[in-house]
DNA sequence: TTTGTAAAGTAAGCCAGCTTATTATAATCT
DNA sequence: AGATTATAATAAGCTGGCTTACTTTACAAA
């Protein structure tokens, strides 16, 4: 089913000898990515018998919202480089589910389509999705969701300022003073 | 640097390129799986000037506090499958940062260890990863995270649930009735 | 003791990521 | 127009997941 996530190399498991409150946080770096395996495993695991993997199905979705589009533009939705969607759409194609054809403008590009014999198929993947998601949240009402939500976005607004500042240090051509 | 984390592909769009979560991304499952991911990517790249790849540094890091152990056994531990190990063992041992020994008691059986030379690069990722954690909660108070904690402990709960109830189903061996 | 089963590791082969390099076509800039 | 640059897709080759099947060895039972 798959694979890696741990969140947190160092300091694992229960205990942290670290002092202070870093091992509170360490614990919820275990449990987000916990809970975001789990999740992908138990909709792996319902989807399965419908004939796609996880990647595949990310195609097919994004794909349907899209309505039509060229290679490179679906690849940079899906967050995914070019090699690796081509040959997602060669065993798509392969399967029937998807088509590719020329583009009428631009004779680099070739269009996607999705076929008619993927709609069943993507109903019932809507279906799971959203019994999936009622079973995550069963007991946990709507101030707690409030909170969980606002806390993650904190953690992730740190996370986007740490992404863009890793990112960006090619300025400083002669003083670099950060640590 | 990879992929893949929709969770909740019916709940459509993510539309508005990442950028603040204000968009409707704002959906819990969504933000879980963003949080996950982004963690992962930070510290991916912040490790990869040492030279390892994150399925590189998990082997590591694992033995590290198991001391020594049979390949089974790590590989239980990392909740991977053997032949999986088995190639990164490989890569491992081609750097000389680990060594399979022949188990005494044991002929089918091979012991991993650490190198001296791996243990340098131990501690820097552990350096890494404190920092890691210590900006990703950035702002955020102990009463915060413990909420979020007990909150995303639930869902894990639920999870687990589904999980075992999803994996017994072998019931009923006559009622099978689906198209 | 022999036999049969279980376990450790490996081999082979698939899927899905990535990067780097190529080819064909567009677009842009003298 | 002609030359350069940029873009769409693919090719090639690496990593790291998986499963299935095989060899060797251990152990338990007849």
């Amino acid at each position: 089913m798959n694979n890696v996530e741990s969140l947190s190399p160092s300091a694992q498991q229960t205990q942290g000898h670290n002092a202070d409150g870093q091992t509170r946080a360490d614990y919820v770096g275990y449990l987000i990515g916990d809970v975001s395996r789990m999740i992908r495993t138990v909709y792996d695991r319902r989807v399965e018998p419908l004939g796609l993997t996880r990647a595949q199905w990310r195609v097919m979705t994004r794909l349907n919202r899209l309505e039509s589009c060229t290679q490179t533009e679906l690849a940079t939705e899906l967050e995914i480089e070019k090699p690796t969607l081509g040959k997602l759409i060669e065993r798509l194609e392969a399967k029937g589910w998807v088509e590719r054809r020329a583009d009428k403008n631009d004779a680099r590009s070739k269009r996607l389509f999705l076929t008619a014999a993927a709609h069943p198929l993507l109903d019932e993947m809507t279906v799971l999705a959203d019994d999936l998601i009622e079973g995550v949240f069963a007991g946990i009402g709507t101030d707690e969701s409030t909170r969980l939500r606002e806390t993650l976005s904190r953690i992730k607004g740190n996370l986007t300022d740490m992404l863009e500042t890793d990112m960006a240090p090619d300025t400083s051509p002669g003083g670099e003073t950060r640590s």
